[in-house]
Formats: C-alpha cells, structure tokens, sequence
RNA sequence: GCCUCUGUAGCUCAGUCGGUAGAGCACAACCAUGGUAAGGUUGGGGUCAGCGGUUCAAAUCCGCUCGGAGGCUCCA
C-alpha cells in the first residue's frame, strides 16, 4: 500500500479519535466532519462553549488513551433508517446522511464508543496510531459546509505521522516557514511596511526595500526591451466610460474602489491596466505590418480586498503588476505565445526559482467569443507548454469567461508552491473596444489581445522572493551587497574612500563608522544578511588589500581589492548566489 | 464579513491575588580605539489600542469599538 494512503488512513482514524475524545469531554457536542488532509487532519464541532488552547491539552490526553487502549475500528453498512436514527440528536450527520446519493450505501465506523458515519477507509486499530506522532495544533472557526451563511462551527488542525520522528521533522518544518515568514523579515531586514491608521493593505517600501525593488524593476526593464517589448505609461485613475466599455463595472464593481466625483463624472481608480493599453491601440488605425505591439508597464492597481483576506505582501489592496499586453494577429498567436513563455520562464529562472509547474485552463461555460478560437488558442498554450518542456495540468472549465489561460506555479526553497505568472487570452476586450488592424487584402480584422503577468505582482514576488532566500537574497538583489568595516578609527578615512570606489563600480555600499566595535559591526552586517563584509584595517591599508568575510562565515583575508571587485562582478552579473 | 486567539516603550516581551508600570535590544550623551557575531556608564522614551462600566482603587474584572494573527476548498 503506497505510503500517502496509509498516512491519509492513519490521519483520518485521528480525527475520529480526536472526535471520540471531544465528545467525552464536552458530552451534547454535534460533530459535523473530520477528514484527513494535507500533512494532518481536522474534525469540526458545534461545541457547548468556546475552546481554549488549554483545551488541546486535555483533549490530547483523551487521545492518547483511546489510542492506548487498542481498539479496532469496525466497519457496519446500514440502512438510510437505521442511521438517521443512531444519529437522532446529530442535525449535521442528518444532513450528510440526506446527501448520500441513492445508490450509495451508507456505512458507519466504530471505535471504542465512538460511531461515526463514514466511507472510510480506516486503520484495522488505534494499535496501528502512534501517540507520541501526533499534534493538535490550532482552533478555528469554518462554516458548516463552508458557506458564509452557515452556521460557524470549531475546527481543531492537528498533524499525524506514523512516528514521532516525522512528528518532528514537520514540527521544524513549520518552524522554518514561520522564521521566513515575509512579515517578520520585512520588519527585521527593514524592508517594507504597513499602516494601519493609513489604510489597510497598502504598502511603504523603506530605503532598503526600495533598493531591492530598483534591482528587480531595472533587470525588468532591460530584458522587456531585450526582448522586443516597448514600456509604456499610463493614468492611474479613469473615467466611468472607460470601465463600462471594458465591463470592469458590470463584472468587477465589488472588487474596485468606489469612485470618486468631479466634474459631473465618476472616476475610478484602475484595478488593471487594460483598458488603458487599449486606449494606445486605439489611438489610431493599424496596419498588419505593424503588429505584434508588446506593450508593458510596471501598472499599479487599487483593489478592494475583504479585510480578512489581506495578508502581508500576498494579498494587498495596491500592488504594482508587471504586466504586458500583446496585440497580434492571429497568424502570430503560436509563436507569440512560445515566446511569452519562453521570457517568463527565463524570468522566474533568473531569480532563482527552477522548479515551474503550468496550469492550462480551459472554456467554462459561460465564456465570451467563438468556439473556434478558444480551440486553437487553448491548443497554442498547449504546445507552448509542451514544446518548453513543462509538466503542466488542465484545469478544465478553469479560464476566465474572455479566454483560456496559462498559470505557472513556482516551488521555493522548501517545497511550497507560489503562482506567480499568467498568461491570459482575451477574446472580449478587443471585441468590446472594436479594436482592428487593416490586413493585407484590405479588410478590417479584429487582432487577438494576450494579457500576460511574469511576476504576478511586484509586491507578492518580493514577499516570495524573501521567504524563498529567507532574507538573504542573492548579492545582484541584497540591499547592501558589501559593508566596509574598518577595525579602528585610524581605518576610517580609508575606508570612506574605498566605499567611494566600489561605489564607482556599481555596488551597493556602506562603511560602518559607527561607535560600536568590530564585532559589533561584523554582527549587525550580518544579521542584515549582507553578502560581503570588507575588514580594513593596517595591514589592507598598506598594500590596497581587502579581508573578505561572507556572510555564509567563509573568510579569505588579504584579497586584491582589485581582484575582489572583478569577483563581485562576476557573482552579480551570474545572479549567483553566495 | 464570520469563528478562535490576541493588543503593555520604536522592536521582542515580563507584569503574581486589582494597590495608578518593568527588562533586553534600539536611540542619545560620555568613556573606551578595537583584527572576525553584542565593550562600559548614564539618560530620554508609556493616556498599558480606544470608549464606557464595576470598585476606595483597573494594564489587570465586565461590556462595546478599533486593530493584529490563524482559519473559514479539499464534501459522511
């Protein structure tokens, strides 16, 4: 039997324990579910009085006991009557009980004095459960059924293993995560901020942030011209015909910020750049031979988020997105699309991040445009994708109503997976915007419009990005890349005109002429995560050397300087990391 | 929005039984001039998120409001 299934078994009988032992302890509690999931599994409850973390406690000590006492689990097919009738004083079993379909049978599992309505499977015993490899680990609130107009039961997270050394492990594992969590690194790095009594989800990039952004926006740039984009600019704010004629106002009004009124008009501010791109098309006719336009802009956008889905850098109500939109005719789908993905993955390459996965969603059913079009553009990201090498997966009916779309999905340093491109087909906007070019035989066609993110938002990347190096970003990115720190006074004036040097050179520089001692200094830089610590003293100051320390502690004392600039170089045009 | 937890100095946190606030870091001044992860001394800094209540007395107990964190898809 594969592994995951004897866990998910393993997870699932938990949660039937961990229900077991709820309902010795708060006896008149209705159960609704207990699954197992990802990495554990949960049960949820309408309890008699809200739980406390101490709860856990006591709940794991029943836990154990029932573990202890060695039960089987016993599988029991029974009749639609039977069951409604063992769970009388259940109202949630009795819902799920009337949602089996007909020709289901519906069965029940028992273990000590426990039954719950169940498909299984499960393990033979709690013989089989480790009590030392399982945790309870948080209390929170879900819908029944997951619907907000539902009532609001108790959820108790817990994690399963089949020995207590996994336990462990994904303990640390957790612990890693929370240490490179983007919030705590932003405030520790002194990178970025957020202000509440400001306005929630809108960011403040502090210098050092700043300088990290500047990095990642200039590489952009240069590679979007590189690779035959043109940058545009445009407004931050338009009028309401604007987002009628787009249809932001039928489809997209709860997600904008409501609009603000002068002259007799209504002005909204944009929570995406495309109607504004559109409006350069439209500025005058096109020629064939003119197309394809790839225009990009670094666009910042205002959305209206729910108050409980902000978080961090991840989900903002202003953001910046890297975004681009391509206009092409359709003899120019196939290889504009290659190319798209091509530049992204590039990209995302670039900053570090080698494991790609694609998600290629397909026509839902209610979807503007020909049929005929949506096939053949669903068929070039498919052959994009697999002429690239990429696994990828079909999320079927998944695209957005205007068109079909690619998703590239990222793996960071620890295995967690980010979505940070998309490539989206639009078969709306240029129909509602009449948009065409003059082709060769003289008619009017209608080009195709390629909405496409590389990045996603610059704000989410960042916070990626820092969880991804866990704040030590790679020297091409680092706020600082080298710290001057002169051994004594009598190395300061040295030390200044080194950093003007290197300064010369392009790097990102700071002499620390602080009162603090050496030591001092060497452990600020590297708590800062500073790639490189340059210590002058006497001995550096008399032959134009450099004693190098790196941040991961290696130290090569009496460098050339000289050598020590091409090496840095070399590591930032490389984007290596250090 | 809803559920649970939570809000004390710029940051991280302590504050017992209700008796009107503490530490470390950071910051400032002074001393120390140093060779690989925190030198020393002194000092400034708080409407204990806000409002209301109970009490002789509230950071502490109660209520409301405003924030923050986690969760609210994975269908017995």
């Amino acid at each position: 039997m594969p592994n995951d299934d004897k866990l998910s078994m393993i997870r699932h009988s938990m949660a039937h324990v961990m229900a077991e032992a709820v309902l010795e302890i708060f006896p008149g509690t209705k159960i609704a579910i207990g699954p197992s999931i990802e990495n554990g599994f949960y049960y949820d409850f309408d309890l008699p009085r809200p739980l406390q973390d101490a709860d856990l406690e006591t709940i794991t000590e029943h836990m154990k006991n029932i573990i202890a006492s060695g039960v089987p689990f016993v599988r029991k097919e029974v009749s639609r009557e039977e069951a409604k009738k063992l769970f009388a004083d259940q109202p949630y079993k009795l819902e799920l009980i009337d949602a089996i379909p007909e020709n289901e049978t519906v069965s029940l599992y028992t273990q000590g004095n426990f039954t719950d309505l169940c498909r299984g499977p499960h393990v033979e015993s709690t013989k089989q459960l480790n009590k030392e490899a399982f945790k309870l680990l948080s209390i929170a609130g879900a819908y029944w059924r997951g619907k907000e107009t539902n009532p609001m039961l108790t959820r108790i997270y817990g994690t399963a293993w089949t020995n207590p050394k996994e336990l462990r492990l994904y303990m640390d594992h957790l612990a890693d995560i929370e240490k490179r969590d983007h919030r705590k690194l932003g405030k520790e790095l002194d990178l970025f901020s957020l202000h509440e009594e400001a306005g929630p989800g809108l960011v403040y990039w502090h210098p050092r942030g700043a300088r990290v952004r500047q990095a990642i926006e200039d590489f952009w740039r240069g590679e979007h011209y590189k690779n035959g984009y043109e940058l545009v600019y445009t407004p931050h704010v338009g009028r309401s015909w604007l987002w009628e004629t787009s249809g932001h106002l039928g489809f997209y009004k709860e997600s904008m910020y409501p609009p603000m009124e002068m002259d007799k008009a209504d002005y909204y501010v944009k929570p995406m750049n495309c109607p504004f791109h559109i409006m350069i098309y439209k500025n005058t006719k096109h020629s064939y031979r003119e197309l394809p336009f790839r225009w990009a802009e670094l666009g910042t956008v205002y959305r209206y988020e729910k108050a409980g889905a902000l978080h961090g850098l991840m989900r903002v109500r202003g953001f910046t997105q890297d975004d681009a939109h391509l206009f092409v005719t359709p003899e120019q789908m196939d290889d504009e699309i290659l190319e798209v993905l091509r530049f992204s993955l590039y990209m995302l390459h670039s900053f570090g991040f080698k494991d790609v996965h694609a998600y290629i969603s397909t026509k839902p059913e209610k979807s503007v445009g020909r049929v005929e079009d949506w096939d053949k553009a669903t068929e070039a990201l498919k052959k994009a994708v697999e002429k690239e090498g990429l696994a990828y997966d079909i999320d079927e009916g998944g695209g957005a109503f205007y068109g079909p779309k690619i998703d590239l999905k990222i793996k960071d340093a620890i295995g967690r997976e980010w979505q940070l491109s998309t490539v989206q087909f639009d078969f709306n906007l240029p129909e509602r915007f009449d948009l065409i070019f003059v082709d060769k035989d003289g008619t009017e066609k209608r080009p195709f419009m390629i909405h496409r993110a590389l990045l996603g938002s610059i704000e989410r990347f960042f916070g990626v990005l820092l969880e991804h190096y866990a704040g030590a970003f790679p020297p091409w990115l680092s706020p600082d890349q080298i710290a001057i720190i002169p051994v004594g006074e009598s190395a300061f004036d040295y030390s200044k005109e080194l950093e003007k040097r290197l300064r010369a050179e392009g790097f990102r520089v700071y002499t620390d002429l602080s009162s603090d001692r050496m030591n001092a200094k060497i452990r600020n830089a590297q708590t800062m995560k500073t790639p490189y610590m340059l210590i002058i003293g006497e001995k550096e100051m008399a032959d134009d050397l450099v004693s190098v320390r790196y941040r991961g502690g290696k130290q090569v004392n009496g460098v050339k300087t000289a050598d020590f600039i091409n090496e840095v170089h070399g590591v930032i045009d490389r984007k290596e990391q250090i």
